[in-house]
DNA sequence: TATGAATGAGTGTTCATTCAT
DNA sequence: TATGAATGAACACTCATTCAT
């Protein structure tokens, strides 16, 4: 939160309050309309609130953005932080997979917009510095795991995995939130056999 | 090229020059603005020609872009028609997967535009249709090679892999696209050791 | 008024006033311009405001002029009331046409608009439902008119006599509006003649 | 065909054929698009010729509308050429008024692009030159006809009594030229019924 | 002379952002 | 502090008109 991206950090409850209904509108709405389709007013009509109450907390449009990306950071940070307090490393690399996807891939059903901020390809978009903050949170997370469990692997291997393992990720996770429940299992349980099969030689079992 | 989304065929060589001319700044713009910033006017500015002059060859907006999708699955079809056609089913897995995604690399990097119109996920994207065209095309291909491959292998199965493969590597070709060289490099590496390691289990060596 | 004319429906005093503002802008520039050369961008300037302005409370030209022809309707429905109110049927054919026929002038004198949102010749415009709104309500008074006066007059005819005495008395209209006065003194004069020479005969003195 | 409306006055026969072409495409373009969809680019496809083409012949649009206006209006010369040379003052009133406007709505029958031409109302419109000279010449026959009719009519009467029977039988004939043939018959009839009514009692049987 | 590609001012409309109330 | 009317730059697209070929 730098005074970049807020323009008045709300002290009071209220207006606490206020900054989360706008952010759950703007979720809606991105949900909703997609992010090219994603209109300031648009939000302040599903908040119910004028267009004016956003700019009071939020400078333009790419800092509710932001501000939405680091919301979705802040609710991958208090699952993954309990996940990763759970996680023991002698749990197989299987195990592990299943532990650490699942609630993603419950979190995505859930969070639509989480999809949508998340999961677009490193794209010159302006989006793309507000998704760029939660993936590298995420991989930051992962990065940890890895060293963890491998204390032996060479750094610039292990961030490259990694990369390629959040990023696969990412890509395949739209795969598992269409379609019907049929497929989504099915699609579910080839992105974890890719990563088993991708990360089990280099991590071990 | 229908009625739908040519409004002049081109006939001269002159004209000919024109569409092409036009179709590469679009292509310039979309690589230097992404998708959302795309704008007719930035398109001509970028061409050196008049607003009027894109319009007298393409009807709308989306007639450019679906036209500019065109041209990427035109040059992927001559690409593929002639890797398909050197194509052995005696090449080892490893090998299938160098010849078939060194030219994909190679072609990324030369067309940057490409990466913009193909490895967008599946995101509800105005540019949706366009993309679908081209993607559908790399399915059907991946598809038959992996049916003559393993002819045994359930028609739904295989679909998956292949759905789940394409959309692997649209994800990460833009890994092998960014960084320095050494970078890019090993990305590549990495993408085709987890495409190996993925469907090496499932379509035999 | 329905959602589909009026984006916003004004509720402050403020609001109300800025629409009469843009709709006063927007009949003097259709006076100006005429219909084909009526844009929202010259309705804007005439105001003094900005055209996103007029977008506040018009979701499109069309809503516009529509409105100002409901506008006319308006003002065109609460003088009928009032004169059909004081019409009784023992006035004289002539009396009668004097009665209906003046307030129709000086209406028309007094909001130039009204001419070519009225006085338009039944000609495919896109203008089309605009007019034909006000049109039918001015028909619609005069059939129950006659209707009243002589209640044996087959509906059919009553319709042709009506639809011709409408259409004959817009056209005419014009003729009035310009010149001077001594001109448009005759020219009133000499529609009044020819309604009562036409009409005398079938509806009666 | 003064220097103002036509950039080349065609010399060859060849140039005369190529300004009727133009001419002709236009007059089908006004019938089918309305003077708002008029456009030049039309007029050039409709003819099957460029549109530098119509340019050699006319410096502007204006130029076209008025060329059109002009040619109906030496159509309209020529068919009242015959009829009043045909016209003997000794026909009763409505043998005069069946003589003069059976052939014309005849003749707006055959030539839709006549009506848009000249029954529109007297309004600020680009066209309004262009009927004005059609008006004229129209005016002027009848108040010839009228002096001959009636030579002791003042002359100040006389042209009030032709303005007012012209702008009428201008805006009631599209009456004609709607609906069912049934429909058409009657508005006929009443529009001379009318005429008739109105100019009875000033000219005389 | 004929062509029609090229031009670009102009049109309707949107939407991020401001500021008077 | 909250409001939402007001702003105006920017966009997609049209069409009268020009001019190189």
């Amino acid at each position: 939160m730098s005074d970049e991206s807020v323009r008045r950090t709300p002290q009071g409850e209220r207006g606490r309050r206020r900054v989360e209904l706008i952010l759950s509108a703007a979720e809606e709405e991105l949900a909703a309309a997609g992010y090219d389709n994603f209109t300031t007013n648009g939000v302040a009509a599903r908040a119910g609130i004028s267009i004016g109450s956003i700019y009071q907390f939020f400078p333009h449009k790419e800092a509710l953005v932001q501000a939405l990306a680091e919301r979705v950071q802040s609710a991958m940070r208090e699952l993954y932080d309990r996940l990763f307090s759970e996680l023991t490393l002698d749990l197989s690399l299987p195990q592990m997979v299943d532990f650490l996807i699942d609630p993603l891939v419950a979190y995505t059903a859930a969070n639509p917009a989480f999809e949508i901020l998340f999961c677009s390809v490193i794209t010159p978009h302006s989006i793309g510095s507000a998704v760029d903050t939660v993936r590298a949170e995420i991989v930051e997370r992962v990065r940890q795991l890895f060293s963890d469990k491998c204390p032996d692997l060479p750094s610039g291997k292990r961030d490259l995995y990694v990369t390629v393992s959040v990023q696969a990720v990412e890509a395949l996770l739209p795969l598992v939130s269409r379609g019907d429940d049929a497929h989504r299992a099915e699609a579910l349980a080839e992105i974890k056999r890719m990563l088993i099969a991708y990360l089990g030689p280099v991590l071990g079992s």
